[in-house]
DNA sequence: TCAAAAACAGATTAAATTGTCTGATTAAAA
DNA sequence: TTTTAATCAGACAATTTAATCTGTTTTTGA
């Protein structure tokens, strides 16, 4: 069994839309972040720190402390935290494992699939997250 | 970095569009498909294994012996492979990982990516076999 | 000033996936 | 009949990913 995102990836999405749909500026510790999503705090803590280090998110050390968002949510999108932990190669590697499928060396499935792969990059690509904290809300509960 | 199938689920549609590729009937050893398709013996001689088990390849022990495909190439479907190593977990689960997201629950990319997996699944689903005949030749060259 | 609560760094463990090896069995061909 | 080449079964090893642990630093608030 496959998936799309690694699990790294997936928290990471939850994270920061969990924080987009909180008051914007607000700081949220991991614990929080953890205990609301129900995943291992130290995990959300390394990725976190990871989209730190990507100018996504910042951080702020000491009590009351913890992380919040680098940028106001209309500027992040959610390609931009695939892309800082998973990487794009997935929208441009070969679905079948083939080594070097390109337009002019294609695989048997190369059309069709490039343009599902074009369609779920734009998904990813042309919505920011303030689109999304309503849906939040509504997935994860009150806030 | 993540990717759609596994290892296992990539070689074993190499391996199958790779016999479906040849005259009807023909046996192929691990061998010559690991070699062709640049891809570990053991381990597509396992996948194959497995793919017999699930009925849609046949083997043949012993000398000239080898892996075919147990039913005509019109049968056999993409998403049949895809169902016996990987199963269809991918096409029902959330892709960003949230539990128990459904309709009325939905994540909040649920409709939209719920749409683009479908045609994924079409697409896997409504070609057969037969039809890669060309496209599988014209990618990995001479058989 | 001091205790508490947080990020941060890095090591370690656990689990899953990928790949290899050994030997047994089978069947064709020499 | 014997050698050879294949599947097959099961254990094993290596790698990658996921998760945990330990300790340090930082900052706030009592």
């Amino acid at each position: 069994m496959t998936v799309i995102f690694s699990k790294k990836c997936e928290y990471g999405l939850q994270a920061v839309l969990y924080m987009a749909a909180k008051e914007s500026g607000c700081v949220c510790p991991s614990e929080e972040i953890a205990r609301k999503l129900k995943i291992p705090k130290e995990f959300v803590s390394k990725i976190l720190q990871n989209l730190t280090d990507s100018g996504i998110v910042d951080s702020k050390k000491g009590k009351s402390g913890g992380f919040m968002l680098a940028k106001d949510p209309s500027k992040i999108r959610l390609i931009d935290i695939v892309a800082a932990i998973d990487g794009l190669d997935i929208f441009n590697s070969c679905v079948l494992g083939f080594p070097s499928c390109s337009p002019d060396k294609p695989c048997p499935v190369h059309h069709n699939w490039g343009e599902l792969r074009s369609k779920a990059y734009e998904m990813l690509a042309s919505e920011t997250l303030d689109k999304f904290k309503e849906k939040t809300i509504n997935k994860i509960g009150k806030i």
